[in-house]
DNA sequence: TGCATTTGTTTAACATGATAAGTATTATAG
DNA sequence: CTATAATACTTATCATGTTAAACAAATGCA
């Protein structure tokens, strides 16, 4: 049987958890998991989307993403704008403490992110991204 | 500030994620959660192994661990061997029930894997594995 | 020997992951 | 129209992720 020590899955995680851990002591200074900094980061990327296009482009599951958006809004970082038209959706968007939050948070997960470019080198980094990418597509084309 | 779709943690949870879609059902049926797989698989492994080497082994936290083992324990697929030189240590392995479970699911597990070679290439495999590891290693050794 | 420190593991508390089931609203067939 | 199905979320439940704290056993040292 193949090797345990080169198990994909956890090779993937191995490495995830390598960047988080550079990125997640400044979140949680400024009392944010991962996973709600995804959605604020995806709602400045998209100016404002419904729950299930937010859990898309955060990747996370509907059910994670109820409970993250009901945490934000109740530290008044997000806000729910009724659709008119089809009741069901609600359009969630930043309030402007929550683009605050984005505008002092953001560069500085940039520079540490520039830190691992330089470290890892753009040019693997780059393939890197490009096998991952790949990698995703074969598997979601053949489902 | 760079695109949003281009977050490195995100791309490597998206890649894990359309691996794990396929292997997870099947541990589904047999009762097992990926990680409580994990574990098992690492049993294997080593043979026998402490918490705390189990833990490294199997990437998990160790307050995940331990709540790994105490299921595992209760449906009697691991049992536990006290150190006789230090009682804080204590010996984790396979019953025979674990390891007929083990010999149940592996194959099936490896055949899914190999159908996951078969469709993104064993060159681009092993470019992704030698990419990560790479990865990995720098980041930890930066610290 | 006696005691502070370190080590290995477990608990606790809160947040998320994963699956199934529930609810309300909208779309659609007849 | 209206019953039915589909859609968009939300709840519920159990398991794990993450951090901090507790705990017991072992170690180091005065």
């Amino acid at each position: 049987m193949r090797d345990f020590k080169h198990s994909l899955p956890m090779e993937l995680m191995r490495a995830r958890e390598a960047a988080m851990a550079r990125f997640r002591p400044m979140l949680r200074d400024h009392g944010l998991t991962e996973q709600q900094w995804r959605v604020i980061r995806a709602l400045v990327d998209a100016g404002g989307a419904e729950v299930g296009e937010l859990a898309r482009k955060s990747c996370l599951l509907a059910p994670s993403l109820t409970r993250i958006l009901q945490h934000l809004e109740a530290r008044s970082l997000i806000k729910r704008t009724q659709n008119s038209t089809d009741n069901r959706r609600a359009i969630i968007s930043l309030t402007a403490r929550g683009r605050r939050l984005f505008n002092k948070i953001g560069p500085r997960l940039e520079s540490l992110y520039r830190v691992i470019e330089d470290e890892f080198g753009m040019e693997r980094l780059a393939a890197l991204y490009t096998l991952l990418a790949e990698f995703y597509e074969t598997l979601q084309a053949s489902r």
